[in-house]
DNA sequence: CGTCCACAGGAATGACGGGCGG
DNA sequence: CCGCCCGTCATTCCTGTGGACG
């Protein structure tokens, strides 16, 4: 009892904590990646140019379709949210009949559920599972004609389902127009990977690439204006120094020119002087927060994985720590056996755990590259891409695996 | 120069949960 | 309610392959 009403006195304070004012944020939520400020330095050029091609659906005439090509976190998706803001206050105005719909295509993972998604956000409910993909296309096609709607459609990553599930999707998106006597639906593409184009059907191309744009990674100096554009929003004044900023902008644009995770570690970096009680975000801070970013998305990952994949990652510990193993498939295979059977779960077989460590691949949790050995075979030979404690940790988390590492 | 290893990975199959029309 | 169809995920089957060895 007395135990509990101090457990309870303990959240009471955690909860009041909330309404304090921070000593470091003005407003958080303004180093989230969905929020979409009122300026976006450097893609001033990419927005107008975005804007010319969808204007001429204010007035329900065709908009050409757009490719849009970029390494992440420069800036795509935050111009296509930023325009299709604009664009539907301002249809609101003019009483023009227009969505914008926005799907990520690899968080949606299938065909089915990108229609789904576009069904959703044009108000049309569809269940999850028991419908053909054909009948949720048609399905559009019906809502589209019964409100008189005029749709613009952007699909992210697009790259990724067209890899997995082939072009099927495109194809038809790309002929949804010949349902109606008028042009209804316009495409935004976005890819990754520039060298998308070479992949793709040259007659699905040129209908939905009818307009081009390239984004370039972002500089270091880019970065520090768009860093310093959020922190004036986020931050109480002199929090942040503008060195410390130059400092996470230098950081950023020689690893990736992301903005996105750029923005994530002055996010994290504040949070860590918040907690430490600085009042403002020092360099250290930005280091801690480095750490502690890799380590959570180790930890995320690997906490959310099914216990085979779990049983997989543990195989593959102990044969990195066996000196004299090539760390090769095969030998990982056989070290899962004999774990599997000690835990009295059911084996898998080797072409389902090849797709499984392919996924931890994709997760970046681990890396392989292929080896040919000539007459000993072909196979793949792995090692891991982060540290070896942070896996360890992230398995340790309240699991049954315990004791499985010696 | 052909063989053959040790796998990779594409394609087919099965099991399952679910919607639809009758 | 039934019989049928669908998508999804895990599994199984099977063909393909780069290059050291003999």
């Amino acid at each position: 009892m007395e135990e509990a009403r101090g457990s309870l006195e303990v959240l009471n304070k955690v909860f009041d904590n909330m309404f304090l004012k921070s000593s470091i944020f003005r407003n958080r939520d303004a180093l989230r990646h969905d929020y979409i400020p009122n300026h976006l330095p450097h893609r001033e050029n990419e927005i107008k140019y975005v804007g010319e091609v969808v204007a001429p659906l204010l007035l329900h005439n065709k908009a050409s379709n757009l490719f849009i090509y970029g390494k992440p976190g420069t800036g795509k998706t935050a111009v296509i949210r930023f325009v299709f803001n604009a664009l539907s206050k301002k249809a609101n105005e003019l009483r023009a009949n227009i969505k914008c719909v926005l799907v990520n295509s690899r968080l949606e993972g299938s065909e089915y559920r990108i229609l789904a998604s576009i069904s959703r956000q044009i108000g049309l409910s569809i269940p999850f599972t028991g419908l053909a993909t054909a009948e949720v296309f048609r399905r559009i096609v019906n809502h589209i004609k019964a409100n008189n709607l005029y749709l613009l459609v952007a699909l992210d990553e697009i790259d990724v389902i067209v890899k997995k599930e082939g072009e099927n999707l495109l194809y038809e998106l790309s002929r949804i127009n010949e349902n109606f006597s008028s042009h209804r639906v316009s495409f935004i593409g976005i890819s990754n990977e520039i060298t998308f184009k070479q992949i793709l059907d040259p007659r699905i191309l040129s209908t939905l690439s009818e307009e081009e744009l390239v984004f370039k990674p972002y500089s270091s100096d880019e970065l520090f204006d768009i860093l310093m554009e959020r922190a004036r929003e986020a931050f109480h004044n002199g929090v942040c120094d503008p060195s410390v900023i130059r400092y996470i902008a230098a950081l950023s644009a020689s690893e990736h020119g992301d903005a996105r995770r750029a923005l994530d570690l002055l996010r994290v970096s504040a949070e860590t002087a918040e907690r430490g009680g600085k009042r403002e975000i020092t360099v250290e801070c930005v280091q801690e927060a480095l750490r502690k970013i890799e380590r959570d998305q180790v930890n995320e990952v690997i906490r959310t994985l099914p216990i085979q994949s779990k049983v997989l990652l543990i195989s593959i510990l102990k044969n990195l720590r066996n000196p004299s193993a090539q760390h090769t498939s095969g030998e990982i295979y056989t070290e899962y056996r004999s774990l599997v059977t000690n835990l009295g779960l059911e084996s898998l077989t080797d072409r389902r755990l090849s797709s499984l460590l392919n996924e931890l691949e994709s997760a970046g949790i681990i890396s392989s590259k292929i080896v040919n050995m000539g007459r000993y075979g072909r196979t793949k030979k792995y090692s891991l891409s982060v540290p070896q404690a942070h896996i360890v940790e992230a398995l340790k988390e309240g699991d049954l695996l315990n004791g499985l590492l010696e």
